[in-house]
DNA sequence: TGCAAATAACTTGCGCACAAACTATTTTGG
DNA sequence: CCAAAATAGTTTGTGCGCAAGTTATTTGCA
């Protein structure tokens, strides 16, 4: 027997995403970020003068996706990128001012966001742990 | 103060969705589908003969990520399309029998893929309706 | 020391996801 | 009845997300 879409655990993840992205759009339009963009700055925030690699494993996205981000936010004046004097393969990623000055108006988008929504703090938090745990659990049996 | 990318809900259901995808590419690729593309077939498994319309109900994706999708779906055999003869403006997609068949085989996809995370069904079960709830409440205040 | 293997980043190709603009029908209200 | 508005679907352009292949540098080991 078939089931309905809705009943299905991926379809309702794969779509409250789609609408997190989408809802997110208008309000990183203000900062010209897309929101995978805010999810390079938001890592750099916390941890800064990294390598693409090291961004990579912070934010889970591969090189393939990252190098063209960052290129963009270089290009927008948010960072820079320098080849590393220790290991001329790696590239080290910096905030600039205008990228670090971002952060204290965009940081808590999320917030204003979560509010939008009409989740209690404890189902968000719910639901922030199960995504973690399901994404690590995916994570592991990669065989 | 800046948070840990992992400590943000919208960072984690956006990484879980991708590990998601990706864990199901695998699995899909004995049936040469995308994920995307076993939406629409799901969707069409549970209800047969509908516009393109209905479809982008039923999967939340807009017609112009559809069209595109239904158009390699058809390409593959899987579908057809034809204009409705009441409405010439709507164009009524039904599976063809290659396409049903489908439905034996990759119906339990999602059985098979949960079940390779080690998450209780009751934990899996509140990931399902934590995902509606947030996707309800975000698509209603698009103001 | 020298050269093969490993590593870091980049490039290419494909398929979304969606806004915006467009075409072709149907509905509607004056 | 008919022109304007609404509706269904397509097209175009941009930016992911990632597999696969490439280049340049470093490491490791014989």
């Amino acid at each position: 027997m078939s089931q309905r879409l809705s009943d299905n655990v991926c379809f309702a993840l794969y779509t409250a995403t789609n609408s997190l992205v989408r809802a997110f759009r208008p309000l990183l339009e203000a900062y010209d970020l897309t929101y995978p963009q805010y999810i390079v700055m938001h890592s750099l925030w916390y941890r800064n003068q990294v390598s693409l690699k090291e961004l990579s494993q912070d934010t889970h996205l591969d090189s393939g996706t990252l190098t063209p981000i960052v290129k963009r936010l270089e290009s927008k004046g948010l960072l820079t990128r320098r080849i590393s004097e220790e290991d001329e393969r790696r590239k080290v990623i910096s905030l600039t001012e205008k990228g670090s000055l971002l952060q204290e108006d965009a940081n808590e988008l999320t917030e204003k966001l979560v509010s939008r929504s009409n989740m209690t703090p404890e189902r968000i938090e719910m639901l922030r742990q199960l995504c973690l745990e399901l994404d690590t659990d995916l994570g592991k049996n990669v065989q």
